[in-house]
DNA sequence: GGTTAGCACTCTAACCTTGAGAGTGCTAAA
DNA sequence: TTTAGCACTCTCAAGGTTAGAGTGCTAACC
């Protein structure tokens, strides 16, 4: 549905003065705030027309009018134009990234704080998914007389420990042979294929030194099921609170939601590459139907990999909001390329 | 200031039934529901009594009474009496425990899951304090040409990792060299004074070896500050928005406060050894000035060591939160007592 | 002296009414 | 096609009323 130029021009005046004052719009103070060059009787012929074609509502009869989820829609598709974080803002994002630029999940834990500070509303980070990758490395390290700690290194960079326990007392030729006997089972293997059914195959092929390595093996497991499980960093949960057009129940709902890291990884998965913007009732997850997405992907290596994402009221800044995510993203994409060619 | 048995009695009835209902309590529905042997009017007199001495205030004078700070003070002091959590109950939770017993954190981190699940209320839990702890071992594992994770782990069971970058490339005689010169340096040091002038004098004892060395250094203290500093697993934070007797602003402010790591940390630190009940302005923080925390310490080896807590209304079931609080703190101490042992 | 029945009193919460103000839609004229 | 004008609608805030809950006080009772 395409709109004639002026209505385009209104939409637009009173989804920014919306977004500003958060207050309805109505004809007259529209003019005034807008510079528009007719009267408010024009206006108002324009948004009667406008919310009979579904872009705006009027909360009653003697208000202004507010954008739909569809005239949202309408604006961020064919309206807004978003203008790239400045230079000056940009090397910010960077520097603050690079304070703690050791591993991907602390990189992407910096940029879901950041998101969250820069934009005011939640914001969550997902680390790259590994059901590709593979098992670059096992290495041991003993922490206690019969507890060790198990490192698994994946072909993506991501590093995961679990500690272990074993009946016996563990002692560095013990590691050595775990070494050994482990990498050469386990090297290259793709993590999503090692489940219990492979464990066990694995522990028959060790035949009797099978017998020590019970603890071990479900450490490798433990250790390789999180590195493939894409995990959520998150931040700025309270700010939900304050997201004054969204009842309390709503909050409520959107809290627990988040809070459930199985549904909420899930739903992020399932997002678009692109940048992308998920209006109320378009967001897959009925909890969020009073809540907007917003979306990208960073990539590794020129690869689409996880989800950085904000998650707020429909009535936000959505100019900002895009503008920083991809700056954000940006910038995580080209640090976690980095760290892993290393 | 000692009540009269009845006064005491009255006070409890009220105190209990006010938990229960989150309504003022009057003199005539308390009666009925309480079975007390006297008359609405002789309740009414003592109400007012207490009233006066500052146990109970009135919202406004045509609703029954609600306890005041100093009234769930006295309830707490005198009158309550707290009943241990059932055989299976504690079976329960120590069953929850133990899926993740490895390492002090995750043992503290389910803690503070169950103590939050069972109260439906926030919670919270700190590691134990490293002030006092010493290094104990160093490690290294190769995760990458140029870069490797330390591993320290310390007298008191605490393991962290910290992964350093290199300019050169590094081999396993590097990390062998490392590993032996560290050691020597670091093992039996209390964590505290490995600060920037210990890692300055560290460096050019190493002579022409420490040029090799800023990126290993700088991981080792990074890792000790973390063994050293107290962290805090948190819990059921959004169970704080359905505190129905706090206003929404308190309810910020207490979200707030709770995601400022450090000021709680601290608040934390001082809290006192055994179980403890700190209600509305007792709190150290003003912004907990409508809040109570019910705290306590789980002992490793029979040293009192972190802190176990509960932050929730004024209104709540003491007897059942401290209880539970008491049996996971038995638990928890137990468990990360017998993981530094072994 | 402690306890109780009775009663006047107070206060809130819920409801209604009212008026001001904001914004609209419609109509007729430009 | 645009605009001025106007009657209309609806919300919000303020003020008023009523029912109900709970109180404190007094006088009688044990």
């Amino acid at each position: 549905m395409e709109l004639a130029a002026r209505k385009q021009k209104i939409l637009s005046a009173i989804i920014e003065t919306y977004i500003k004052t958060g207050e309805p719009v109505g004809s007259k103070s529209l003019i005034s705030e807008s510079g528009l060059d007719v009267s408010s009787a024009t206006v108002r012929n324009e948004m009667a027309d406008l919310t009979n074609r579904g872009f705006l509502i009027q909360p009653h009869t003697s208000a202004g009018r507010i954008p739909t989820q569809q005239g949202y829609r309408y604006y961020i598709d064919n309206i807004m134009s978003v203008t790239p974080v400045s230079q000056r803002g940009k090397e910010y994002i960077r520097s603050v990234l690079y304070e703690n630029a050791d591993s991907p999940e602390s990189i992407l834990q910096s940029a879901s704080d950041i998101i969250s500070q820069l934009t005011n509303f939640a914001s969550v980070a997902t680390t790259p998914n590994g059901e590709d990758s593979r098992i670059h490395k096992i290495s041991f390290v003993q922490t206690g007389s019969h507890t060790a700690m198990a490192v698994v290194i994946t072909s993506n960079g991501i590093i995961k420990t679990k500690i272990f326990r074993c009946e016996f007392i563990i002692t560095p030729e013990i590691l050595e042979v775990f070494d050994k006997a482990l990498n050469d089972t386990f090297a290259g293997i793709k993590l999503s294929s090692i489940n219990q059914p492979f464990i066990q195959t694995a522990a028959a092929h060790f035949g009797e030194l099978s017998l020590f390595m019970p603890g071990v093996l479900m450490a490798i497991k433990d250790a390789s099921q999180r590195a493939k499980d894409v995990s959520v960093c998150h931040s700025g949960y309270t700010k939900l609170l304050f997201m004054a057009d969204v009842s309390f129940s709503a909050a409520r709902g959107v809290a627990e939601f988040l809070n459930n890291e199985h549904d909420l990884a899930r739903m992020l998965e399932n997002l678009p590459i692109d940048t992308s913007v998920a209006i109320g009732r378009e967001n897959s997850r009925i909890e969020l139907a009073a809540s907007t997405v917003v979306s990208t992907r960073y990539s590794i290596d020129s690869n689409p990999s996880g989800v950085l994402a904000v998650i707020g009221p429909l009535r936000m800044n959505y100019c900002r909001v895009i503008s920083i995510l991809e700056c954000v993203s940006e910038c995580v994409g080209a640090m976690i390329s980095e760290l892993i060619e290393i």
